[in-house]
Order: structure tokens, then C-alpha cells, then sequence
DNA sequence: CTGTTAGCGCCTTCAA
DNA sequence: TTGAAGGCGCTAACAG
């Protein structure tokens, strides 16, 4: 738990000043043939890396990308890989954070996340599914399933409108006409979009719009289950429903066995996302696909074209209908 | 983009010094009410949040745990799941790492990533499958599938060589009597484990070990593709394949099917790890699973007791073959 | 070519 | 109860 070597170590033990050694360590000139070699030796003897938050805190840059998000999910690593494979070949690194949200704190994660970390430790910021549009950023900023609809920072989305249509227009074909929705975090764009889908493809069928068989879910495990059983206490219950993402739709699968309905076959379930556990769990998840790395990718070019002075950009990228074994024809 | 409010903004608004600010946020005393209430105030409008980079270089704490990686690959962040989770109802936030190599860096991105965050940005420090065990740590460590035995810094891994066995047993319980081995990263304790499970397997079962049925995966996708062609070209082919994890599992299938050959028909593949893309896999992977989220919380639980000044410790989980669709009889 | 100085934002003595 | 001063590790002026 000894010390790690610092600046000082490195230009005491090389008989040089701090000063010195700096210039020697980011290849600045200024520094004779034999002072350089010199220092660079004491370096790699003592094992010196130069502290990122000195560092972050005299220069500007840091050549860190943020990736901010409120909890370390299935989307959110999804998405972080993307990002990752992304930046591979360029001189950024990749910092998660997770930060917690104080008890008392008005503002969102996202906001103590940035002013925590922006300005400072990270050039720039990704930020997963926030619960506000931040305003007054430090660093430039991509929101991937953003709070709002295209204005104010960088976004990158999915169609959730046709996503969401398709997935309800797929019940439809199997001939149900119950069909639940398991709502999403309705203060996000993407779950006001699928809700919307949803009625929509409901209208289209001539079916009337049911406000019974809409429910909360919050796009979260824990949020869906009061939800799920909401759904199958209505009287004249749901045949099929589509959850507004995966961890709901299983959520909701659950429940149903819970409760003795077997899935497919007493309700189909879709969901939204096809995070890694939606092709693993039994029935397999029929659900909307967002291609979440290639997203995240889209977001670290954005996010690169803004640190190099471009413009912020809105990029929608396509849903995909995932038929598998969650799903099947109403048998009346 | 404009800049983030800093202390000294709020000193300036409420009309303090900086250091009753400072110490109003911090909850110390020495801060009349009225005046406490007052900055309270003025930090709530000015959104002001405390730049974690400025008061880690004051304090010594920071209430952030680092998980350090070098990449961000399906292992690591089930890992990150777990550790997360595990720190869901602590006081402790959670940043993930991942640096990139500087092109001559000898001692290893966990040197370099130690020794930019430790010390300063976080308080303990866990890494996935370090390539080194580092010494002269700043912080608490804890290493998840480390490159050493029990030994200097606490580690989590599984029981590999159980598992190993049990999935070369397994292979040879189907009938397969040439069994291939496309090892993994042979600096980590880990892959010499599970090529020796794959050993005394094989000569538990009497059959004479030959060289040429192992190849080096090194644990990636890019690294398994040469081995895996390797294995295909030996001239009595194997017709079992016992991959070192998931990944270079997968990779051999690919491979195999570029060459004609159908898994599980003409060759059985085993992985290891049990990664979400194991069971999404076509076919789904038959594999050993490590219980990664429950090692992230077991590497957290660790850390936080080192943290508090307990002793390191080695654990060891257990590994669980998985049958999936990828393994199959050997028919003569 | 090298060293001295100032200061990034914050917290902690110590004085007033 | 409040404020002034110093310093964490580092880099960018500037001076020698």
C-alpha cells in the first residue's frame, strides 16, 4: 500500500527539477538529449504514470470519454461496448461512472455525474437514458434514448414509434385483440413513443383504445411486477402484452407463471431492447431490437465530431421486430 | 458548454469565503445556521456539485471504487453487474476503467491505470484478469481471475480445474475420443488450470495427450481464429474441442462452419464462462459457467473489508457445467 | 537548456 | 463563527 511514485519522486531521484521532468514526460522540447534519456530512465525505474486527476485538473484534456449512467444495466453495458469497441483505435480511454443519486438531489444523476466529473476528469460525456435534459454542460455531451425529442444536446435513438407499432401490429396479425401495455419510464421520450406506437397500431386494427390495459412498468424489474399483475386482474384480461423493454417483458413473464398462465401459450409477451437476456431466457423474447452497440458507436462519433468543433447531431437509428418464442396465435 | 460552477462561484454569490462554503457542504461545524442555510441555498440554485477530481487530490477519499479492465468484453462487464449490484446500498460509486496500452508500456495497463486513478481518484481498485500481479499498489486490490495462485493480492476466481475436467469428462462421456484444446491467455492462472483440467482428464481416461490437439486461443475472438484453423488441420482431426472460454468457443464454431464442418454434428464445442452470448449463440453453447455476478460482489465484499482494515483474502467459487446444444455423441 | 513561479478546485489547519 | 493561507500533483508561462 506504499505511496505511488510522484512527480517529485521522479525529479528528486533524477536530480532535476519538477519542471524537468515534466516537459521530458509529454515530449515537450526544451530538454538536452541526455537530460531526456536520463529522466525517461528514473521514469520507467520507478514505474511513473502521471496522475489523471493533477493532470485533468492543470490542463485542460484528459483524453477520457464518459460514459454516465444511473446503474450498471443490461442496456447500459450493451451500449458501453459499443462505445468501447469505438473508441479502440483512437487516443480516448473509456471511464463508466455510476453514480448514486443522493437522497435529496432534485437535479438527476446526470447532473451531479457531470458537474462531478466534467470540465475536469472527462472531455466529453455520454449520457444513457437521463431522466432530465441538462442544460448547462461543461463538456460537450450525446444523450442515447434522451429525455426529450430532438432538441437541445445530441441524440441518438431508435424509432420507438414504429418499433413499437410493429410490435403491436405483430399481436395483432396472431389475432389477438386484449393487448396489454407495460409502460416504460414515461418521462423519457422512447416510452411515450412506444406507448404511442402501440395505440396507434391499435387504431389502425379498429380497436378501441382500453386505458385499463395500459400499466407502469418504469422500464425496470422492480418497477414491473405491480404492473404485471395489474394487467392480469383486469377483468376481461390481456391475451398478449407488449412491454415497452426486455426487463419488463420478463418481469411480466414471470408474473404470469406466478399466476399459473403459461407463456405462450395462455400470453404472448413482447418486449423491447433484445438485451442479451431476451434470447437466453425461456420462451425465448420476442421483441423489438435496438442495435445498441452500433448506437453507442454513433454516439462516440458524434461526440468526437463535437470535440472537434461539429456541430451536435440527432441520429435515429432503425428498430427491429425479433420474432421468437414468447409469442404465438390467440386461440379463442 | 459553459462552465461548471466552482466553489469559489458560490463563495462569491453567497457572500462567504470559500472555506465556509466548503464547510457548510461538508457538514462540519463551525457554520452559524443562518449562514449554513444561506449557502445551502445559493449551492442549490447554482446547481453546484463538488469537482470529484479537486477534492480527491485534498482528501484522501473519495467514496469511488475503481474497476479496472482492459477492455470492455461480455466477461468483465457481467463482472461490473455484480460489483455494481453489490455496491447498490453503499455509500461507494463505481467507475469503470478501461485504458488503453500505451504502445511500450512493459508493465501492463493495471500498472498504468493504478497508477493514474490509485491513490487519488479511487479508494480500492478491482481488476479483471490483470495481466501482471501488481505490487506497489497505492490502493486496496482485488483481482478476479488474476494472474497468479493464491498468493499477494486478494483474488476471486473459480475452481477452474474442476471445471475444466468436468468438461473435458464430459466430451469424453459422449464418446469423443479426440479431444482438442484451444487454450487461453497462459500468462493467467487461470488458462494453465484449465488446460490441465483438460489433461488429467483425458489421462484419467487413459488416452495419451498429444500436442498437436492444443492450440492458443488467448481468451479472444481475433486470438482463437488461427488455433482454431490449427486444430481443424490436424490430420486425425479432433472431434471435440474443449475452448478455454466462451469467446474462442464461439470463434471455433465460426471457423468450423467456414470450413464445412456442422457443430454439433461433425464437432462438439465446449466453452467456458457462460458469457449472455453463450445461451444466444446458434447453437447454444454447451460451456462451464463462472458465476460472474456473484465474483463481482464477492471482489466488492472483499475490497470494502480491506477498505475497512480487514485482511485479503482468496476465494474460490465453484464452476458448473452448462449442456447446451453444441456438444453432441460421437457417432464413430 | 533548466529552474522558478503561479495556479487549477478544494479542504484543513490556524488566526482573527 | 468566519476567513486567510497553504498545499495536494501537475503543467505552462516566464526568467535565468
Amino acid at each position: 500500500m506504499n505511496r505511488r511514485p510522484t512527480i517529485t519522486d521522479v525529479a528528486r531521484t533524477a536530480g532535476v527539477s519538477v519542471a524537468t521532468v515534466s516537459k521530458a514526460i509529454n515530449g515537450r522540447d526544451g530538454v538536452s538529449a541526455a537530460t531526456l534519456e536520463h529522466v525517461l530512465g528514473v521514469v520507467a525505474e520507478l514505474g511513473y504514470e502521471s496522475s489523471l486527476v493533477a493532470t485533468s485538473m492543470r490542463r485542460g484534456r484528459t483524453n477520457v470519454i464518459g460514459v454516465l449512467v444511473a446503474e450498471f444495466e443490461p442496456f447500459a453495458l450493451e451500449l458501453l461496448r459499443g462505445v468501447s469497441t469505438a473508441l479502440q483505435d483512437t487516443p480516448y480511454d473509456v471511464l463508466a461512472y455510476a453514480g448514486t443519486v443522493s437522497a435529496g438531489d432534485h437535479l438527476g444523476w446526470e447532473h451531479r455525474s457531470l458537474s462531478r466529473l466534467g470540465g475536469t476528469l472527462i472531455d466529453g460525456a455520454i449520457l444513457v437514458t437521463p431522466t432530465t435534459a441538462p442544460t448547462r454542460a461543461s463538456v460537450p455531451i450525446v444523450a442515447i434514448d434522451p429525455h426529450t425529442g430532438p432538441d437541445g444536446p445530441a441524440t441518438v435513438s431508435v424509432v420507438n414509434l414504429d418499433g413499437a407499432r410493429a410490435a403491436t401490429e405483430y399481436l395483432l396479425s396472431l389475432g389477438h385483440r386484449r393487448i396489454g401495455h407495460l409502460r416504460g419510464r414515461t418521462d423519457l421520450e422512447s416510452a411515450q413513443q412506444r406507448e404511442r406506437g402501440y395505440r396507434e397500431a391499435l387504431a389502425g386494427a379498429g380497436i378501441p383504445f382500453d386505458p385499463a390495459l395500459v400499466a407502469d412498468g418504469g422500464y425496470r424489474t422492480a418497477g414491473a411486477t405491480a404492473g404485471a399483475h395489474a394487467l392480469l386482474d383486469v377483468a376481461d384480461r390481456p391475451t398478449a402484452v407488449f412491454a415497452a423493454n426486455d426487463l419488463s417483458a420478463i418481469e411480466m413473464i414471470r408474473v404470469a407463471s406466478e399466476r399459473g398462465l403459461r407463456v405462450p401459450e395462455d400470453l404472448s409477451v413482447v418486449g423491447f431492447d433484445d438485451i442479451p437476456e431476451a434470447s437466453s431466457h425461456a420462451p425465448q423474447l420476442t421483441t423489438v431490437r435496438q442495435p445498441l452497440p452500433a448506437m453507442g458507436a454513433a454516439a462516440v462519433r458524434i461526440l468526437l465530431g463535437m470535440l472537434d468543433g461539429g456541430e451536435p447531431e440527432h441520429v435515429r437509428m432503425p428498430a427491429e421486430l425479433i420474432v421468437r418464442g414468447s409469442t404465438a396465435t390467440f386461440a379463442a
